[in-house]
DNA sequence: AAAATCTGTTACGGAATACGTAACGAATTT
DNA sequence: AAATTCGTTACGTATTCCGTAACAGATTTT
C-alpha cells in the first residue's frame, strides 16, 4: 500500500514498522469506551466497520488478555478488569492527581464545599477526584464525567489556558448550537468567548452558575507543571446562592491559594504566566 | 500447529479462535503497568522476554493507538492516553453493589450466615444490600437502616478509614449520651475510641457484639476503591456465641478474603492502605 | 580523541497468521 | 412452525509477523 508523498506530509509520522493486528484491533476498544455500557457483538461490528467474524476474533483475544469480559450467557461484551488496571497505573503516574488528594480533602474541609479536579482527558476536561462533603444535598459530581468547555469551570478555565488549536473545533461545536448551552449563556461569536476568557485569565480563576447543570455553581483555578502549561483545575462546587463567586470571597481566595500552591509544587514558574 | 488430543483438555478453554497479535501484545501493557515509571526498551523486552526488535513493533502500533507513549528524545516509554481513557470508562460502570451481589451471596453459601453491605450515606453507615440464610431466626437486617458509628460493626469500620472530619461531629454526638450505647460499650472518651480504631485498623476488620442489636454478633471489613478510600463494608452477622470472632476464625478469614478481592475489583492497591 | 559499547531502530526472507465469505446452531420473533 | 436474528466457527489465499542481524546515534571506556 504505497502512500502518495503528498499524503505522507499530511499524516503525522514516518510510521515506523509496527504489528497491524493491534492498531486494527484499537477501534473494538475505542468502540466501547466510547458506549456507555455493554455491546452486543454486531453493534460493535458496526461501531467499527467490521463483520461480525472478525471482531469476534478480536474479541475472543481482548478477553484472554482480560480487556474485555462477557456476559457468560454468551451475550454482551463490556471492558475487563485489566482495563481497570490499565487505568489505575495510568492514574498513579499523574503526579497532580497524587499530590491533589490530600490538598483537596484540606480545602473540603476549610471551606465545607464539594471539591473536584479534572484532567484534559477524552477530549475534554474529566472528572478525576472528587472530595465530597458530609452534607447530603447536591453532588452530581461523578467521576469520569467529561464537561462542556463554554458552560463549566473547569471546561472555561481549560479553555483559557489551552492552546487554542486543541479546543477550536470543539468551540465552533459549541457555539454552533443555537439552543445550545453556550447560546442559553450570552455566547454566540468567538468574540463573546474570547472576551469571557480575557476575565478568567486576568483573575486566573473561572466562573460558572446555573449553566450546564442546574442550579449549581462553581469557581474553577488552573493547575500548571513545570512547563507553565495547565495539567488540571480544581474546583469548589456548590448549590447556587450558596457560594460566594465574588473575587474577594473566601472560596475563591482560598481555592486560588490551594492551586497555587499545587502548581509550585509541580515547578510552576507562577509569574511567567500570562 | 496439531495440538495433541490430551493437550487440550488440560488447557482451560475450549480456546476459540482469535487474533495472536492481541494476546502477544498485552504482555508488553502488563510490564509498563507493573513498572510503577516508564521503561527503556530493552527492560520492556527483558520483562517480556521478547527481543527487543520484536518489543519495538509492538510499541510504536501501541503508541500510535493511543495505549503507550515515549519521551520525545526517542527515549522511554510510558503507558499513553488512551490508557488513562479506558481506565476511566472501565470504572465508571463498576458499581460496588453490582459486583458486590455475587461475592455476598457466595459467602453466604460458604458460611451460611447472613451477609449485608453498607455504604456511606445518609450521615451514616447505610445497609444497602443483604443476602440471608434460610434460617429463619436473627435478622433484624433491614434495608436502608442507618447503623450508629460507635456501636456497630459497619459504623466502626467506617469510623476507622474515614476522615476524622467527616465523622468528628457524629462520634462526639454518640460519646455525648452518658447512658448511650457507646457509654454501655464503654466508650467514653475519643482516646477510647481511637485505641478501638486502631485494633480493628491493624486488623482491617471490626467486631460488634450485643450492642446496637441485643444478642446480636458481626465481623464488617472494609471495601476500598481505586483512590484507596472506604466505598463500603461488607459484613458477617449471627446470634451471639453462633459466630466465631477471632482473626483466626473461618468466617474472618473468608469475610476479609471477600473483601479484600472486591476491593482489587475496583482498583484498589491494598498495600498502600494503612 | 578514538574505540568500544550500549541504546533504539530498521531491513529481509520464510513461515505462520489474519482476512473475507459463508455456513452453522441456537435463541427469539413472526 | 417458519423466519429472522444473533453469536460463533470453518476454510483457502494473501498478507503479516517472527527471528536474525545490521544500522545510526549516544554514552562510556580505553
Amino acid at each position: 500500500m504505497a502512500v502518495d508523498v503528498n499524503e505522507v506530509d499530511i499524516l503525522e509520522r514516518p510510521a515506523s514498522t509496527g504489528i497491524q493486528s493491534i492498531e486494527n484491533g484499537t477501534p473494538v476498544l475505542r468502540a466501547l469506551v466510547q458506549a456507555k455500557g455493554p455491546m452486543s457483538l454486531t453493534a460493535i461490528a458496526t461501531a467499527t466497520g467490521m463483520a461480525p467474524g472478525k471482531a469476534h476474533k478480536y474479541l475472543a483475544s481482548y478477553i484472554r488478555a482480560g480487556l474485555v469480559t462477557q456476559n457468560e450467557t454468551g451475550g454482551r461484551y463490556d471492558l475487563g478488569p485489566f482495563a481497570l488496571e490499565l487505568g489505575v497505573a495510568a492514574m498513579r503516574r499523574i503526579d497532580v492527581m497524587e499530590i491533589a488528594q490530600a490538598a483537596m480533602d484540606e480545602l473540603r474541609n476549610l471551606l465545607g464545599y464539594t471539591v473536584s479536579l479534572a484532567l484534559w482527558a477524552n477530549h475534554g476536561p474529566t472528572i478525576m477526584r472528587i472530595a465530597e462533603t458530609p452534607d447530603i444535598m447536591s453532588l452530581t459530581v461523578r467521576f469520569g464525567t467529561v464537561m462542556p468547555l463554554l458552560t463549566s469551570s473547569f471546561g472555561r478555565i481549560f479553555t483559557a489556558y489551552l492552546d487554542r488549536r486543541i479546543t477550536q473545533s470543539m468551540i465552533q461545536a459549541e457555539l454552533a448550537d443555537p439552543k445550545g448551552l453556550a447560546a442559553q449563556a450570552g455566547l454566540r461569536t468567538f468574540a463573546d468567548v474570547d472576551k469571557l476568557l480575557a476575565q478568567f485569565r486576568a483573575r486566573r480563576m473561572s466562573v460558572a452558575e446555573n449553566l450546564s447543570t442546574p442550579g449549581r455553581a462553581a469557581l474553577a483555578a488552573p493547575i500548571f507543571d513545570h512547563n507553565n502549561r495547565i495539567v488540571a483545575a480544581i474546583a469548589v462546587v456548590s448549590v447556587q446562592g450558596r457560594l460566594d463567586l465574588d473575587a474577594d470571597s473566601r472560596p475563591a481566595r482560598e481555592l486560588a491559594n490551594t492551586a497555587r500552591k499545587l502548581s509550585q509544587r509541580l515547578g510552576a514558574a507562577l509569574d511567567q504566566i500570562p
